[in-house]
DNA sequence: GCTGTTTCTTAACTAAAGTGAACGTCAGTA
DNA sequence: TACTGACGTTCACTTTAGTTAAGAAACAGC
């Protein structure tokens, strides 16, 4: 189950046995089952999570109403906004599926960086990196209408659409269930043309 | 001018006299004018580029329209994805105002780095706070309506909406320049009401 | 297996955004 | 001065999303 996390990491920076069982002193790996909430909105967590196998989800509670903004598969990561800010979580995290994740916190990292650097780079690396990817997918959602943003997901990510429940689905799109609805009737007309 | 710079760090780390002094001998500062295209589509450029005066647009060409994606202003940078990317560029960032910025690549992070760590830790904390920005944008943007962005955007960047034209703030929100304007007299219509 | 809940789809209607075109304003320029 | 092009607004029309409601299908708990 580490060696995933670990094959993962050397893309970035080779690591000494060491250094890995420094990692794997720290307990971080933690299994859970499908629904359960790892942080709730309101809370005040310092709670990283990094998905090693599964699926969780990022969602804000809207007049009554669940909007999922984010899904995180295998070997994707989550600082809840809380972590940095201080203030209470306005989102919560809940896992989509039975998953494996990692569960570290600001404390943890000071630890690490402290003993070896080389993690530090590779903290800044990963977060430049998620910050351009964010910044894409952004600027593609942007520029894009629903029916494109959907036509794009079934070519990039045609797992969630498998995985995930269409009304997390669609607020992930930026519209309603029933729209998501509509719009893939359309398609699929189209496409019998 | 570099005052500036100095005062916006120091509110995460502290500089001695030599640091600054590092940071001044690299030759960052650039007084750019109104217009000017710093970075090109299609370019493989290694510049990132941080505002300290003035106003910088990223914009991609689709089919002939220009779409602006992000503005950046007094105290905002950006590290464009052709830099991490190692392909050529698929937007281009110009002027919108004359400005004053620094230009930076990663071969000058990497030699100040080495000589003070300090820099690294500054680099990390301030992505993964862009990062956690960028994703509360994220979600504020699809959790909303072009209406209900362009309200918050009065009451959060109204600055923005005096110095930049119409039509690129239309496709920052969005939407069409035309959609901007209707829903521009909507609001004034109701507020007469 | 039954029941109730959640999820997904469909439909009719409303509201808003996209599209294409026209027009007025303004800045720069021949 | 007159011309040009860019920008913003308005209008008529089309397309799509939001809303409300109803019903079918899938699922979980009993």
């Amino acid at each position: 189950m580490q060696s995933i996390l670990f094959d993962f990491i050397s893309q970035y920076v080779s690591l000494t046995e060491e250094e890995q069982e420094a990692i794997v002193s720290l307990d971080i790996f933690r299994s859970v089952k499908k629904g359960t909430v790892l942080l709730r909105e309101g809370q005040r967590s310092k709670d990283g999570y990094f998905v090693l196998k599964g699926c969780i989800r990022t969602y804000y509670n809207m007049d009554g109403e669940e909007k999922t903004t984010a899904f995180y598969t295998e070997m994707e990561g989550v600082t809840p906004h809380c972590v940095l800010d201080k203030k209470p979580s306005n989102y919560s995290i809940a896992c989509v599926e039975d998953s494996i994740i990692t569960v570290s916190d600001p404390a943890m990292e000071a630890e690490v960086f402290e003993k070896f650097p080389k993690f530090e780079t590779l903290c800044r690396i990963l977060s430049e990196q998620l910050l351009a990817k964010n910044q894409r997918s952004f600027d593609e959602f942007k520029t894009s209408s629903p029916e494109q943003r959907y036509l794009s997901l079934l070519q990039n990510r045609p797992d969630l659409i498998q995985r995930v429940p269409q009304h997390q689905l669609a607020s992930f799109l930026g519209i309603k269930p029933q729209s998501l609805s509509r719009l893939r009737a359309r398609i699929a007309e189209k496409s019998k043309g």
